[in-house]
DNA sequence: AATTAATATCGTAATATTGCGATATTAAGA
DNA sequence: TCTTAATATCGCAATATTACGATATTAATT
């Protein structure tokens, strides 16, 4: 037990859960945040605002890049971490279509 | 270890975060989207639909609930779930308001 | 009153996530 | 070359989630 029973859905329901779930957590929300508060791209400052551990921080991250969220970019011995706006936006459109299919008429 | 840090987060940081995470899983996207296929509202036919063990959808509906997002209505000795339209659409609204704002000029 | 059907809740096992210290790794700078 | 700074990864402990059988609970039905 405690596995979910992915096999048992479809591709969509798996990946639309994927996008929400990466989603959903503080830490990463707050990243996203922070780094559009910036003009150009982050680094360890992350960390910084963030207020945890530098290795938190980093799995946090990796989690966001999984879904092509964040790129990368390597200067020097820094990263420099900023929104892939394309994949932004394609997130943005596919939840939304979600949340506008799945409308319905009440009891 | 291994709790969520929400102290060092803001309110809509942490709701939002919720709200994603509630989101966050197959089951509840096809409980979700099962519903919505039926014109009138559902019981245990979402059990059946599903595929889980009753236990296990009816926590799930449990989840969906504590979001406000689904209303359940009784019916002798069935419940009739449905989606609460209203939550439904400030969920859509909350959500892509935060990839709107969280828009950012990239590297 | 006894039975049955629908649902919720409890308890528990399996697994996943979160968080962090310790330890790589890599590149700049002394 | 040695040091230092920035980052990623490993390994582990604490906690959360997922799933389900067993057991309530409640209302219709017999």
């Amino acid at each position: 037990m405690g596995v979910t029973k992915s096999q048992i859905f479809d591709k969509e329901q798996n990946e639309l859960a994927q996008l929400f779930k990466v989603l959903g957590h503080p830490a990463r929300i707050a990243i996203l945040q922070y780094i559009s508060t910036q003009n150009a791209c982050i680094c360890n400052d992350i960390v910084e605002e963030i207020g945890l551990a530098q290795a938190t921080v980093s799995q946090h991250l990796k989690e966001l890049k999984s879904l092509g969220l964040l790129q990368g970019e390597i200067e020097g011995k820094k990263m420099c971490y900023c929104i892939n706006l394309e994949v932004w936006n394609d997130i943005q459109l596919r939840l939304n279509s979600f949340f506008i299919t799945t409308k319905t008429n009440c009891c």
